[in-house]
DNA sequence: GTTCCTGCAAATCCTTTGCAAGTTC
DNA sequence: GAACTTGCAAAGGATTTGCAGGAAC
């Protein structure tokens, strides 16, 4: 991991919570610190377990609530999957889709201009302004494919 | 709409409920009988006031579960959009997916055989095998566009 | 008659909200 | 001290489940 950007990314955040008069706490510092130091797609119990390791006394309202902040902050994006969301970051990323693997829960994300431009093109056929899109693509991932008696699902 | 496609599909629906050692039931045959007469994609609740404008007494419970039949019987496919889920018909329909429109709630079909081979060629790319997808386009269709004023939002 | 269906109410699951007590500025 | 934050418990909304009575086979 990239720990400049880590630290730009709580910077991010303070400057986000000064300029609309929040307060700091402890508790979302260390939301946001976990948050950035998982390579992984978390789900909210992901996180909060996460965090409660660390600070047992941590609520799950506060990570619900800290994460509608990061959100805002541009920091976090969630992805509304099949079963559950799970949230990824979201600062100085450029877009992307997504595989899921339904067998392990491993996220692939992948991006192609090429579909991008096509989206476009088929908007303005129809006179359609695209705002935003979800691009989610299931299936079976080449670890799982090969060793089919594992699985080891991981949500 | 076309009617002779409506019979097969019920006749579908029999076959499936014979297949099953089930019994047909004249909430059932209600229920898939609006389905099958709205051309509309219709949220759970979209469906249960329909059928009740013809039986008041068919309940909410019986809908969740014969759309769940419908769906094992290949006849509906559930879209998992951004607020609701809502239902299409899927019997002998070819792949496609959605632009919604944020603003009136309008659905529009697309299907594009370029993005499904570029999707293939990326999951080829890292062994993926594609079970499944969700392409979704948010945004804002050319109605809304050019009538901002009136915000018609229909869900 | 046996098995399946139905609707109601209750139970779940996930997320949000009200509130009193604690923190930050 | 005023305003914001927290965690708990309660409330919400969507969907599922248990069950007793009713319908289909």
């Amino acid at each position: 991991m990239r720990p400049q950007l880590a630290r730009e990314e709580k910077e991010v955040f303070a400057a986000y919570i000064t300029r609309n008069r929040l307060k700091r706490s402890d508790q979302r510092e260390a939301i946001l610190d976990t948050f950035l130091r998982s390579e992984r797609h978390l789900s909210v119990d992901d996180l909060l377990q996460l965090v409660q390791k660390r600070r047992p006394d941590v609520g799950r309202t506060t990570v619900y609530r800290t994460l509608k902040l990061l959100q805002d902050a541009g920091l976090a994006r969630e992805l509304e999957l099949e079963g559950q969301s799970v949230f990824e970051r979201d600062y100085k990323r450029q877009h992307h889709d997504h595989f899921i693997c339904r067998s392990c829960g491993e996220i692939f994300e992948f991006s192609n201009p090429q579909i991008e431009q096509l989206q476009e093109d088929i908007a303005a056929e129809i006179g359609f302004t695209i705002e935003g899109h979800r691009h989610q693509i299931y299936g079976t991932c080449r670890d799982c494919a090969t060793r089919p008696a594992r699985a080891a699902h991981k949500r």
